[in-house]
DNA sequence: ATCGTGTCATTGTGATCACAAAAACAATTG
DNA sequence: CAATTGTTTTTGTGATCACAATGACACGAT
């Protein structure tokens, strides 16, 4: 057994653990997009040396989490029109296909767990909770792709979402995420049914609006 | 003037012209899949210090181009059947879209050297020169996506060319080239026509024929 | 011969230091 | 007061060292 796990191999090591503590932050709004990250400053706050957070901010730009500036300045990158745009095609091509590929791999105890973080997700948004909305929704999501078998999918998956998150944080930050609509109960509903097709419409619905919702608030032309 | 630049940022660093050759070897064959690699090995192949080596492989385990054992190896990913077949169905839903957003912005003088490209293509293939026909290949369709203007979908398409680089050449090294058909002609036509659609379809006619006759070649089940 | 066992070399990881470039700040000038 | 210069601090980068874990290898027992 010496091949590399599924999530991450290396476990244990300090600058894992810190290149975790740093994704949870991009992915669920600590920092703001602009601001430069420096690598003291993290290590100091994350109590440990400068270099296990120089691999995992490397690696997090690698993952384009993370921008280097040719001031050789680190920051969490700012959102374009056309970015944005970008990252709604490669949901779209990829997100349902992930999905259709884990529906055989769903049994009922995973539906009942998927219902549980649905309603994790309506109470979220019924209190305006941004943080706690982004995480249930990305574990939904997740809970889903994982079961897809595809690691190299969702991996590319995996970057995008890190690519939006600071952002959507943003977004819900100042909009709120009340008026937003549950498009997750169409998924649930096709994921029991078996139904591939309804999956992939509903997934790909559940990115289309989500996805404009954001876009028109905050990124006006 | 801080923004990042395209291609790189902090060019000029060791570890960026480190990341440069290495990715180069991946990407055309200089590595061979299981091998495993060693970071004081490379340094000195390299002639730089294991620092700048330990950040250019930590960037290239981050983008799938490596991969990181639990026993803390370093390898270049085997292939399997099923990660080969992510990998095409990766490459048809982004590289037609990356074409048909480069096509607005051809004129006479990319069209001209996209097709000297080609022949030297045609030359490699015909002399059996799988590195050079690799780098060609690599070349002509880079070019394309290129000037798509889309740095979020490059980057993916970027990372999943590293993926199978070194599978690819092992190929090629195995069963030639010579047999190879050019499919490019299809897609030049199409950007002379300024035909997005057919350009789509030729270049997902290109990524299936290539891929499934390394696919048939290599992976038979 | 084959399997265990102990030794030794090699590896990735993390810490610390040195240095040059960049940014932040202060003093000075118009 | 605003802009500019000069100084100081902070920053990323690269080098080197220490260490624990892993792998390679030779030796010996069954």
């Amino acid at each position: 057994m010496s091949k590399a796990a599924s999530p991450e191999a290396a476990a244990g090591t300090t600058h894992e653990r810190v290149y975790r503590q740093l994704r949870e932050r991009i992915l669920f709004g600590g920092f703001r997009p602009g601001r430069p990250v420096t690598l003291r400053g993290l290590a100091e706050e994350l109590e440990v040396s400068p270099m296990p957070v120089r691999e995992a901010v490397r690696r997090l730009i690698a993952e384009r989490a993370l921008e280097l500036h040719d001031n050789r300045r680190v920051t969490v990158p700012a959102m374009s029109k056309e970015r944005f745009d970008e990252i709604i095609f490669a949901r779209h091509a990829l997100e349902p296909e992930l999905a259709a590929r884990a529906l055989p791999h769903f049994d009922r105890a995973r539906i009942v767990s998927l219902r549980v973080i649905d309603e994790d997700i309506d109470a979220c948004m019924s209190r305006d909770d941004a943080e706690g909305y982004m995480r249930t929704n990305h574990r939904f999501h997740f809970m889903i792709y994982g079961l897809a078998e595809a690691e190299t999918l969702l991996a590319l998956v995996a970057s995008i979402w890190l690519q939006f998150g600071p952002f959507m944080r943003l977004v819900y930050g100042r909009f709120g995420t009340a008026n937003l609509q549950d498009q997750h109960l169409v998924a649930l509903d096709a994921i029991e049914r078996n139904d591939a097709a309804g999956l992939r419409r509903a997934i790909a619905e559940d990115i289309g609006q989500g996805m404009r919702f954001i876009g028109e608030e905050a990124l006006a032309e």
